[in-house]
DNA sequence: ATGACTCATGTTATAACATAACACAAGGCC
DNA sequence: GGCCTTGTGTTATGTTATAACATGAGTCAT
């Protein structure tokens, strides 16, 4: 991403939605395409900095005129989470689209504002490596970061 | 907990289970009480330190003659929760017994070993300071802390 | 160009996880 | 006793996710 995310969205999200999909396009050049399906998935992850369910992506394609059956879906995800295009909240049983075009970019941490539901990617290294310092410590290799933060983001504070 | 619990659980689970029921007992004292069903609950999920699921903990009740509902379980669970007894492993739709007596238990970070399946519990603070100060970097109020990290444990990597 | 192979999709059914809503019981307490 | 709070029982259902099998679309070596 070339441009600033807020919490609060004000931002060219168009810019943002294409971005998204040229970096997708870039990505997907060899065996593993993007074809229709996943692309429509992506984009409606994308619609939006909230993190979205399976099933509203469902109900979202049943309402564009291309209803689908809960694999397809769930296959399409998989997909783009293998790509690293999506990033899963554990949390709250959703996905959002991936903020980063880092190497590690499968690695960040998560902000969630439980008031205005928005997601707000960190990608830091320096916690990253602290995460990682403190699993060596006890011995373990670490596979997969799930760092999800919930509260109350700065917008919302001010609004209350 | 007063000993020291290791990846492989080689320690005295007896003595672990009885000091968590102990504690356990001494924290409900109030309005808020362990009752029969809630100290069993409490007691299967500390049958051994991998995380267990709701369903898991009803087909242990069934198994002991003492069948029960979902919502037993899952109100069960949540008080335990509530009370600080228990921990929510949101990457595995799961629960541990909480090995920490310290204010911000529920603070903790976890190591989650997924060819043994052990749930190692970290109370780090340095650690829980860092995503705080992360957090506040990008203007978030934290109120809740979700830390899991998967890999391989310490033992598992020598079995390999 | 056809057979074999791989990758993606479609479809049905079901598994796994979690809660809503209502009825009832037990205990405290004025 | 009447009232209130807290906990439990029960039925039903909501929500999230996958297994299993059939079909189709493209590639590519022979």
């Amino acid at each position: 991403m070339d441009h600033a995310i807020t919490p609060t969205g004000q931002h060219d999200h168009a810019h943002c939605v294409s971005s998204a999909l040229a970096a997708a396009e870039a990505r997907c050049t060899g065996t593993a395409k993007l074809t229709q399906s996943r692309r429509r998935v992506l984009e409606i992850v994308w619609e939006s900095h909230r993190p979205v369910g399976a099933y509203d992506i469902l109900d979202r394609m049943a309402k564009d005129g291309n209803p689908a059956k809960p694999p397809t879906v769930y296959r399409a995800l998989n997909f783009l989470l293998e790509q690293g295009l999506v990033h899963r909240l554990e949390s709250m049983n959703a996905f959002i689209g991936c903020g980063s075009t880092s190497v590690d970019g499968h690695a960040a941490q998560f902000l969630i504002c439980r008031d205005c539901n928005m997601a707000l990617e960190l990608d830091d290294p320096t916690l990253r490596k602290a995460l990682d310092q403190a699993a060596r410590n006890s011995g373990f290799r670490v596979d997969r970061r799930v760092v999800e933060l919930s509260g109350v983001c700065a917008d919302c504070q001010k609004a209350a």
